[in-house]
RNA sequence: GGGACCGUGGGGUAGCUUGGUAUCCUACCAGCUUGGGGUGUUGGUAACUUGAGUUCAAAUCUCAACGGUCCCA
């Protein structure tokens, strides 16, 4: 199968890469709603396992709430209820009888956690309280559904906190932030910080962070959120504590946010015309090993230590030993799917004590002495990783830049980083001129610049069509 | 929220206008062959989204539901 012309219709080349890659399976019979197969799940949860070490190193603990939160937990007169109201899914009936209280599938946590904080958080003493989870949330999404990007069960990272008053909840969103780069260069995805909108934060938050990159389509994909909450929720949900004093006083709380919609960004921004290309910290596996047929009785045994000294030092190894199928077509296979780095090991090798190595990332193959392997392979990986990080930054500028004019914006494909003075008026026109909504102040690109529509002082803003 | 197009073996498709035996590629199964960049070959399994309507007869025409894709707000 050939992934040809992956910018030129970029919609139909992720469709298809996913199937055949069998990343995930789209027939399952609800919209909105896919099948995890083994490899896309070995990727999500090698994913999950980046977030998961990077959070754990700042002292958060892992909890898991249950999915159906009740309607009175829901019937708080509160705008994050309202933000939520039309993409509920409503459990109704137990059996045959009605429910006297219906339930709902949790949209994201809030409304299953806090009631609870309200019990866990006593005295000043019990803060911070630093937890997260990673549950599948859902959302009754009306537009059309895109695998890993728009869905209707979200595999969802959330991280919550409660602080003692606004100066440590920002202190939290910037060691978020410090989280944020460790995990996205894990992943060696670029990404402008973006200020939403007060009409676009998350309802119920002061503000809202997020991490917008951008797909080759030059659509841009939200791909991470963080929001202070101050004491909003505190304040509907009663969070309070004791401080020194003895007062009651309501909590300060943040939020984290992040999904398949990184796997997704993965596979759309590395990607090329073969097909996927993994970063290797979170590739399903690391080093594929495809033994070329030869009738030299040792190989077997050379091929397997190959692989046992691999897996001993932690890389993750597959042996592609099947039958069936020829070397040629186990290349073109596992390129396809986006194994940073091939193995190829035959009678050339077995005589030398050394194997043949390739990288997804270029043509040509390099040799390793058998004795070399461990460092070697890891050298490789940290090549590919190097490489797949700089290309991707590369792609990024060419799909961001700098515009002063409703006609630039208008004649370019990705984002445009664009003066704005902030009023709603001034990004309604933009819209509707060029169909790129403005994403928020761009804290990646600090700067005042006057408003392109109504010339107003402003700062630097983004501006993109989006998934 | 509004609109358009589409639904045929596991995947991709022809057939539909003009109603009558469903085409090809790929994948899959069995064998032989081959193997350092998608081997070749023989045989085989396998499909008209669902429901209602029109008709002697529906993949084909009509309506609806469900699903998919795209465009616009």
């Amino acid at each position: 199968m050939k992934m040809e012309n992956k910018k030129k219709d970029f919609s139909e080349w992720y469709n298809e890469i996913i199937d055949i890659s069998q990343l995930s399976d789209k027939r399952y019979p609800i919209k909105g709603m896919n099948v995890w197969l083994p490899y896309g799940w070995k990727a999500m949860k090698n994913i999950d396992s980046v977030v998961r070490e990077n959070v754990d190193l700042k002292d958060f603990q892992e909890v898991s709430f249950p999915v159906l939160i009740t309607r009175d937990m829901l019937t708080v007169e509160f705008e994050h209820i309202k933000g939520f109201e039309n993409e509920l899914y409503w459990v109704t009936k137990g059996g045959k009888e009605k429910l006297d209280i219906e339930m709902a599938l949790r949209p994201t946590s809030e409304a299953a956690m806090y009631p609870m904080f309200s019990l866990w958080v006593r005295t000043h003493a019990d803060l911070p309280l630093k937890i997260y989870q990673i549950v599948n949330v859902y959302r009754y999404e009306t537009k059309h559904t895109r695998s890993f990007i728009r869905i209707r069960e979200i595999h969802f990272f959330e991280a919550h906190t409660a602080h003692r008053d606004h100066k440590e909840s920002e202190e939290q969103m910037a060691e978020y932030m410090e989280i944020w780069k460790k995990i996205s260069s894990a992943l060696c995805l670029p990404f402008h910080v973006d200020r939403r909108p007060e009409w676009d934060k998350f309802p119920g938050a002061v503000y809202s962070l997020a991490f917008d990159t951008a797909l080759p389509s030059g659509r841009s994909l939200q791909i991470g959120t963080i929001h202070q909450y101050d004491d909003n929720f505190a304040k509907n949900y009663d969070i309070k504590y004791s401080d020194e004093s003895g007062q009651a006083v309501y909590a300060y709380q943040t939020t984290f946010g992040l999904s398949e919609r990184l796997l997704a960004a993965i596979i759309g921004i590395h990607g090329d015309d073969t097909g996927i290309v993994f970063p290797p910290d979170v590739a399903p596996f690391q080093v594929v090993v495809i033994p070329i047929p030869s009738d030299n009785s040792e190989q077997e045994g050379f091929v397997s230590s190959v692989c046992t000294v691999l897996t001993d030092h932690g890389f993750r190894v597959k042996l592609d030993n099947r039958d069936a199928y020829t070397p040629g077509y186990k290349f073109n296979d596992w390129e396809m799917r986006g194994v940073p780095l091939r193995i190829e090991i035959g009678g050339r090798e077995i005589g030398e004590r050394s194997v043949t190595v390739a990288k997804r990332t270029s043509r040509g193959r390099q040799k390793i002495e058998f004795k070399d392997l461990v460092p070697g392979i890891s050298r490789l990986l940290q090549e590919v990783k190097d490489e797949i990080t700089a290309r991707a930054a590369k792609q990024f500028m060419e799909l961001s830049r700098r515009d002063k004019s409703l006609g630039e914006m208008k004649s370019y494909e990705g984002i445009s980083l664009s003066g704005w003075c902030g009023n709603r008026e001034c990004s309604d026109t933009i819209e509707k001129e060029t169909e790129k909504v403005v994403l928020g102040i761009n804290i990646s690109n600090t700067g005042d610049a006057k408003c392109i529509i109504c010339g107003k002082p402003g700062k630097i803003a983004s501006f993109s069509r989006t998934y």
